[in-house]
DNA sequence: GCGACAG
DNA sequence: ATCTTGTCGC
């Protein structure tokens, strides 16, 4: 058997984990982490915010080696050594994760926001801006904007369009939380396009590889 | 077999 | 994701 097929075979394994559930613990802490590549190096940020002011309270960065090429639906194993490193980095253990990608809304139903929630034991929500898998749906009646997103007939996920951005957003579940309450952090903690916690990770990450640029003299 | 395909 | 100039629009 290949090796893409094993992981395949981890995917399947693991989807069985996944909780689906709110967590008991009330939810202060949110972090955000995102990873930006320059060449063969990897850049991960975690940004750690309290949800009632979004400001950021702590930062952790990390670089190293990419060592795992990017194949759709294969995500996690790119990024997860970066996110996890980033994270565990961190001053404290995150209430909640903010992942840049899908969680539920994956051909096996096991997104890289799952992979990380299930590893990493932490609630998590896979935010992403392009649909890899699913149907949009009708908007439903009385719902602002959000539109759910079906694989085989079953809500995995929501579209929405965030004020300040013309596309939509793919809100899904990563773990341990439910798709309601999931999408409805993702609205409170969004003040213009994208989650606050992810768009404050996605321009340290990306500051890091530029960064990197003019250290080495790279063309600006 | 063909097309589509998160970051 | 990243590479990349000008260009359209608020």
């Amino acid at each position: 058997m290949g090796f893409l097929e094993r992981l395949r075979e981890e995917q399947n394994r693991l989807v069985a984990d996944v909780r689906e559930e709110d967590d008991d613990r009330p939810i202060k802490w949110i972090v955000g982490v995102d990873v930006s590549y320059h060449g063969d190096q990897m850049y991960a940020a975690a940004v750690s915010m309290d949800k009632s002011d979004l400001e950021p309270v702590s930062v952790a960065t990390i670089h190293g080696p990419v060592g795992f090429p990017y194949i759709p639906t294969y995500l996690a194993y790119r990024e997860f050594p970066g996110i996890e490193a980033a994270v565990s980095r961190l001053p404290d253990r995150p209430d909640l994760l903010m992942i840049d990608g899908h969680g539920r809304l994956h051909p096996t139903l096991f997104g890289i926001a799952c992979h990380v929630g299930v590893r990493l034991d932490i609630p998590t929500i896979g935010i992403a801006k392009h649909l890899l898998a699913g149907r949009l749906e009708r908007s439903p009646a009385g719902q602002g904007s959000a539109r759910p997103v079906s694989i085989q007939g079953r809500v995995q996920g929501y579209a929405w369009i965030p004020p300040g951005r013309s596309r939509p957003i793919f809100v899904s579940v990563g773990h341990r939380i439910s798709l309601e309450t999931a999408a409805k952090i993702v609205r409170e903690t969004t003040r213009q396009g994208y989650p606050e916690p992810l768009r404050v990770a996605d321009r340290i990450s990306r500051a890091l590889t530029k960064g990197e640029k003019r250290k080495k003299g790279v063309a600006r």
